[in-house]
Formats: structure tokens, C-alpha cells, sequence
DNA sequence: TATAAACTCCGTATGTTGTAAAGTATTTTC
DNA sequence: GAAAATACTTTACAACATACGGAGTTTATA
């Protein structure tokens, strides 16, 4: 009945030290051949466990990722891996660090802000579609990596200068994040559980149409029932996940744009 | 080299009988006393095993959420949980469809569709607040119990008759949804890592920002630099999670304002 | 009333997981 | 040469979900 004390209270924080090491592996080794190691040399890098990682997590899926299967790829035993990297999570880390270096970056005058905006948006979109771990893995508090940092500086600039003040400004960005963040995680749950179950969202609806329709009332929920119609009478082009994306990351730049041009 | 299918592929698929089970469950037993079971009474309820499940999670977090701990909390052996629950993924559904319980719904007549969507609205973000681990939870399939299909539904008649059609009024739904969930999600993560990590958002910022500098070249960060300096001074509210929520919904309903009176 | 069926609950066992500890082999510095 | 630092390995532990088979208990049927 007692309720026990977390576990991870407040004895496992890192310290600064092994903090500052994270930050460094982080940025990678500022001079790696500076200071020629002692023992014999690695078999391997940490750039090829993070991408023998990615190549792992992409194919199989972030519960497929465990430090044996890591170390496998690279003929390595399990515990060797930690040589290379000190735990899971941070491998984690630098994983998304990684991919998040694929994000194509708008340059200085590529469009106005919208424009700007958009592109970030759809790259983040297309990221997450090719690495559907990325929103699957609590980023916790995010990495502070190199490429982190530089998009994060992208989306900033991208909406400077247009007349919000500092605090919009972060109010904004983390609007169109956010919208991102959520989008993204609705569409890849969605691919994902058809991919698990082997069904198409139209089987799995004809299936549990049915058993639903044993156990409820329909006339309690009218709205659904006739949007669920309109979908079955094939009146709606349904599934395009992409262009529902679309049409919300408009509404929301609307939403922006409303607010901008009020307060001037 | 071969990528080989991933071992969840189509062989654990639960057979149709079995999802007509987990949809009864969902519902609850229609007539729990109708039939009068054979074997022993059980000692607890599926109700009992979801609660306990729900106050473990909500104390400790989803890492902590394991069959045992909740059998633990029931002075159950771990194996006894699955007489009432078949497996710890079902338990997720029911533990979710539970919690969607606990938002209010807004009436009929309560107020235009802007008033209700952002009362839904500010109910999702709540309920996330008060169980962080709803959001941490891959959703994978929504679980289509009571409660989520009467949320879905109240969200529909929310935007219904103001002049969007079907399909619109399911993109406008989703993509308040999704905004909601990447505010939320971000909020918690951050909560999670002040938490997790002992230190306010400050202090760590103050930690790293001198790690960070000896790495890095503040000067390819002008804009991020900036916006540090404007919270360093103290020149904004900072960290009021909850009114950069409420900035960007109102963004959001502006933007899908701005598009009905667009199209009428 | 006797028996069979249905049911709850449990002990044991299997195969994963992350990673701690300690040992071995290899390379460079002194 | 000796000593120190490093890469790698083996072994081991605790926690996890859950399959399997069995023990005890209650009701339905004969």
C-alpha cells in the first residue's frame, strides 16, 4: 500500500561531467586524430553504430532496436557496443540528431516567410515518414545536437523580421511544430497499425462496423455514423494523408498570417 | 542484407473472434448477472485492474507500468491479471477509453462551434496534464470504446452545420486534434525531462549554454542567440505552457474561421 | 447427491531486454 | 623492456510479457 518512491528519483542525474561528454559526442570529436589513442584501434566509428542503428530502427521499428541486434550488424558483441556509445538513450539522442541533418534548410531568400515555413513543415513531414521512430522515441529533452540546433535556428529565422516581437516568435515556431508533431504522429499510428494488423483502414472499418453495431445505439452518434456514410458511398477521395496534412498546415499559416496583419 | 519481414508480420494477427472479445470488454459486459458464471467469484473486477493500472501510470510513469506491478496493487500473482485482461495492450485500451471518460462534453446548444471546440479542446489538453502517459502511449488503432467514440462524435457535431462538408469537417476535427496532441506532447516532454532531470528549464539552460559554447560558434545561431538573450533578460513571461497553448489553438480556430467565411 | 464443466488463481519456465563486472588482448607511451 | 590505456569478450543479473499446466472452487447437470 505504501506507494514506494520513484526509482529514478533523484539518484541517477547525470552529472555535468559525463553531461559535457554527451554534448561533445554529440558534436563529434573536435580533433580525432589530434591526440593518436593508446590501445588498439576501434573496429569501427560512432557515426557507423548510430547509422547501423538507423538502418535497424527504419526496417523494423524502434521495438526492434535493442543493443544486440546493433551489435550483431556490426560483428560486434553486445557489450562492445558501449565503447562506442555509453547507453541506449544516448544512442537515441544521436540517432535523431542524425536524421534530423537530412532536413533540407530554406536558404536566406527563398520566399517570404509562408513559403519558408511550409518548406520546413513538409521536410519535417517527409523525415518522419522515412523514420517513423522519430516521434515514437520521447524526446525527452531535445538533444541539442548540431543539426537540431540549425533547423531550429532555420525556423526562427524564417519568421523574423515580420513584425512579432521574441516571444511570438517562439510562440509561432512552436505552433507550427506543434501542429507538425501531431499530424505526423496521426498519420504514422495510422500506417502503422494497418501495417501491423495487414488490413487496409476500409477492412478494418467493414469488420468492426459490424461488430460495433451489435453492442451500440447508432442514433447516439449521428455525426459520425453519416461521415462514416460518405466515406463508405465513396464521395470523399479518403486516405490521402498527405494532402489532410496539407490542408491543416494552411489553416494553421492562416491562422498566423490573421495575426500578423492584425497587429500592425 | 535481405531485409527480412518483420517477425510481427501477418501471423499474430488476432483472428476476428478474438476482436469481438476485446470490443465486449471495451464495453463492458451488457449483462454482467444475466448469466450467472460458474467458477469461483473473482476477486476483482476488469474495472478494479484498469484503476490500478490507471494510479500506477498516473504515479509513476508508463516505464513503470508492468503486469506485475499492477497484479502487485491487487494482491494478485502476476499471471492472475490475465484471467482478467488478455494482454498488457488491451489493458492500454481500456486504461485509455477510461481516461477519454473523464472529459466533460460540451451540450448542444453550449455556446457557437468555436466555443465548443475550444472547450473539447482545452479538456484534451487537461486530461493529458493530469495523465501524462496517455500521449506517451502509441495509440496505435483508436480502441473505438464508449467514451472515445462519444468524444469523436461531440468533436464532429462541434463543426457540423456551419457550412464545411463531410470531409472538411473531418480534416477541421483532425486538425485541431493534431495540433492539440503536438502542444500537449511537447509540454510533457518537457515537464518529464524538469522532472526526470531535477532541474528547471533554467538551470539547465545555464548548464549547457556554457558547454555549449566552447563547442560551437554562437555566431551561426544569431537569431537563437537572440531569443536566449531576450528570456536571459527576462523580458518575457517564459515557461507559461499554458497560455503558448492557448496562443496557438486560437491561431489554429483562426485560421479555420478565416476558411468557412472563405467559402461561404 | 454425484459428476462434470467452467472458472479463478498460481508456480514454473522461456526468451527478451539493458547493462554491470571482470577478464583478455592489443597498442602506445615511458 | 615495463606500464598504462584502450577495444573487445564472457558471464551474469534483474526485470519484462506471457505460454503452459495444474490446483482449488463453484455451479449446472445427471
Amino acid at each position: 500500500m505504501s506507494a514506494q518512491p520513484p526509482d529514478r528519483g533523484d539518484s541517477d542525474a547525470p552529472g555535468p561531467e559525463s553531461r559535457a561528454r554527451s554534448l561533445a559526442r554529440l558534436w563529434g570529436a573536435p580533433d580525432p586524430d589530434a591526440a593518436p589513442r593508446r590501445g588498439p584501434k576501434p573496429r569501427h566509428s560512432v557515426e557507423a553504430v548510430v547509422q547501423a542503428a538507423i538502418a535497424l530502427a527504419d526496417a523494423e521499428g524502434l521495438d526492434a532496436l535493442s543493443m544486440r541486434r546493433v551489435a550483431e550488424m556490426l560483428r560486434l558483441s553486445p557489450m562492445s557496443l558501449y565503447t562506442y556509445v555509453p547507453s541506449k538513450a544516448e544512442l537515441l539522442d544521436l540517432m535523431l540528431d542524425h536524421v534530423v541533418g537530412e532536413i533540407a534548410e530554406p536558404k536566406a531568400g527563398d520566399g517570404d516567410w509562408r513559403a519558408q515555413v511550409t518548406q520546413l513543415a513538409r521536410q519535417r513531414w517527409l523525415i518522419a515518414q522515412r523514420h517513423p521512430w522519430l516521434l515514437q522515441a520521447g524526446m525527452r529533452r531535445p538533444p541539442l545536437g548540431p543539426n537540431v540546433l540549425a533547423k531550429a535556428e532555420a525556423a526562427l529565422r524564417a519568421v523574423d523580421g515580420i513584425g512579432l516581437s521574441e516571444s511570438e516568435m517562439d510562440q509561432v515556431t512552436a505552433l507550427v511544430a506543434n501542429y507538425v508533431r501531431g499530424a505526423v504522429r496521426g498519420a504514422l499510428d495510422a500506417a502503422e497499425a494497418e501495417r501491423e494488423s495487414g488490413m487496409t483502414d476500409e477492412e478494418w472499418w467493414s469488420q468492426q462496423g459490424p461488430l460495433l453495431a451489435g453492442l451500440i445505439d447508432p442514433s447516439r452518434y449521428p455525426t459520425t455514423v453519416r461521415i462514416g456514410e460518405a466515406y463508405k458511398a465513396g464521395q470523399i477521395p479518403r486516405g490521402d494523408r498527405e494532402s489532410n496534412f496539407e490542408f491543416g498546415l494552411q489553416r494553421v499559416l492562416d491562422g498566423v498570417e490573421a495575426y500578423i496583419s492584425g497587429r500592425r
